[in-house]
DNA sequence: CGACAATTGTTGTCGTCAACAACAATCTTC
DNA sequence: GAAGATTGTTGTTGACGACAACAATTGTCG
């Protein structure tokens, strides 16, 4: 079989674009997604970058991005943990958390404290400049998440927190 | 205030964890996540990570990956499009877009056929391996999504595809 | 007790992905 | 026809997940 240019007649109508490739412009919104739609893993991954570019702009004057607020608050709740604690809590490689914790401790938010019981862990703290720090970093959070409840609405957005309960 | 080592008493009691800091083991699942609970973040993000891996791992065999498949899935529903459209129908960058479709062309999935009309832009097509090929990973992705109604039950699964319909 | 396995933090590499910036070729617009 | 926009491409940066290796330390078990 030739892979000549000029095979466009036996395929099983794909249900767009009549006729001549390419020689329309076609608006993005005109464009069927086919399969992907029923895909959850598809809508979900689009809404995650949403929420996730909308996280980073609400935050973006106080340069906190999501999985460094998710490390502080653990630790603003539970203090003294070890880092394989907070890493296997939040789903991060503890190598990953090395790094995060390197930026945090060095803006002064946390700080390691060399265990006695265990010589090889660290406990973690908030500093109180952190404490503070994640105050408001908890008001701008929760603004974040009211533009959720205005992009899906509020009942939506409770359904969805029940739906992904298992997941936290 | 100084902000010495030894100030575990004016903290506004953060619930679990009494007393001494570190010096009793802690379970991953006793520790509280005070305010990510209640963050949609959070869970969509956890969520998304464990549809990802499931989808890779389901569709290994074939070597296809989440943004693979989506890519093919819009060409096999759309041929002739140019790979801005494809890149703005599915949120991609058009930089990145240009790898994902050498590595498919390369492997003889997707061919850029140089347009007439425009010939900046390059029409999309899938080739007649590719389209074969495509039919057997929707099956996969098929058993994918089995998987996660498995996960979170199947009202929910189509719940969580009303709620997120406005993002495909 | 002492050798050996496991854990903790760390460093490093690799690959995926989003976000930009710059560029040549080409189209559009005036 | 000149100026500006678009398309594909190349490259860089940084966040992130996954892995592997390592020193220091702890736990275990003979």
């Amino acid at each position: 079989m030739t892979a000549s240019a000029a095979r466009a007649d036996t395929r099983p109508s794909p249900r767009k674009h009549a006729g001549n490739d390419a020689a329309r412009r076609i608006d993005a919104d005109e464009i069927g997604l086919d399969a992907l739609v029923g895909h959850a893993g598809y809508a979900v991954r689009r809404f995650q970058i949403w929420i996730f570019q909308d996280f980073v702009r609400t935050l973006r004057a106080v340069d906190i991005r999501p999985t460094q607020y998710s490390v502080l608050t653990v630790i603003g709740a539970n203090p003294g943990l070890s880092q394989m604690a907070v890493a296997k809590r939040l789903g991060i490689e503890r190598a990953r958390l090395v790094h995060l914790l390197d930026s945090l401790e060095q803006r002064k938010l946390v700080k390691r404290i060399k265990s006695k019981a265990d010589r090889r862990s660290h406990a973690l703290h908030l500093t109180a400049p952190g404490e503070t720090a994640l105050a408001k970093f908890k008001r701008l959070a929760a603004e974040h998440e009211r533009h959720v409840e205005e992009k899906i609405g509020k009942a939506n957005r409770e359904r969805l927190l029940e739906i992904l309960a298992g997941f936290t």
